[in-house]
DNA sequence: ATAAACTTTCATTTTTTTTTGAAACTTTAA
DNA sequence: TTAAAGTTTCAAAAAAAAATGAAAGTTTAT
């Protein structure tokens, strides 16, 4: 295998896991393909590269820079913008963490912990809701409580805890 | 909020996250469901309360059970299926997190290792893409790993994983 | 002030994913 | 065995998500 041919096929298949992740495939692969650049890319390029249109490759890479992975580059002397992704993994696990809790969790937490408050008086369908909804929020809680503590500790997080899990 | 709303509320809500996990509204919907019931459910009762096809309701079932976090009960005498949920989420994290390991992150493994093995003699790109693909597998190795660990430990991982975290 | 170089927006189209429903299949009991 | 009660399958339809591209908007240099 040779290096288009290597790249491209992690470009692909980046895309894809993206779209189980709930990132789409255009983000994903846009992504990947800065991660393995070497220096700045322009709009110009990833179009070319990715084959996909201005508009798509422009809210892309605005989604991407929401999300913070993504950074804009100016070169100077020069009109066009460049692009640059986050390519420190553990700074990039902690990114997307922060942004899934802030999108995903927090919102359904409001709703477990709003559910759970329902007063289950009568039957025992409620009573069983009432408890069953109490736990999830918990469990929830607690998850997102071990997400926020991994991205407080930063570099190499993922690398102690390892050490933690086997040595117990 | 009266049960009834509540649980719909709960059900949607649970829908609506499951979609941006990978799994499909239909699916989370039903497992929701399935949660907050007390006894087993049939696939009549759960095509009527989700108001879904014959057909979604069958193979939204067959998926879940697949992914081993719904199970199918006879009752003694009667001819129709019921469909529990797993209730225990600590087993709920378990499962899930093997299956997502399985299905996503082990192909992962297997195509960066593939396109991190080109021989990089040439260019400074060529050696960029090599070095960071070579760090994308281990850091989604070691990733996989703690996932395998946590699954090992079962019970309460989460509330061990907490205290570890709070302490340190 | 203006025009060139570039970026963003968003209504429309395309693609992908999900759902439907009717036919085929399976199991059980009489 | 057969018919009733139920389940599964899968081609087609519907819905949802993503991508396009042209027009509108910005910025910069002159």
């Amino acid at each position: 295998m040779e290096f288009k041919e290597a790249k491209n096929k992690f470009v692909q298949t980046w895309g894809a896991l993206g779209s189980q992740w709930g990132i789409n495939k255009t983000m994903a692969q846009i992504h990947a393909l800065l991660m393995v650049s070497h220096e700045a890319v322009s709009m110009e390029d990833i179009m070319e590269e990715l084959q996909i249109s201005r508009g798509n490759a422009s809210m892309s890479l605005r989604a991407l820079m929401d999300w913070g992975i993504v950074y804009k580059e100016y070169k100077a002397g020069e009109r066009r913008e460049y692009f640059t992704a986050e390519k420190d993994l553990d700074e990039l696990a902690v990114k997307i963490s922060r942004e899934r809790s802030k999108r995903e969790i927090k919102p359904a937490l409001k709703i477990l912990k709003e559910v759970s408050a329902i007063s289950a008086n009568s039957t025992l369908e409620e009573k069983h809701f009432v408890n069953q909804t109490k736990k999830l929020y918990d469990f929830v809680l607690k998850a997102d409580n071990v997400l926020e503590k991994i991205t407080e500790y930063k570099d190499n997080w993922l690398a102690q805890l390892l050490v933690k899990f086997v040595k117990k």
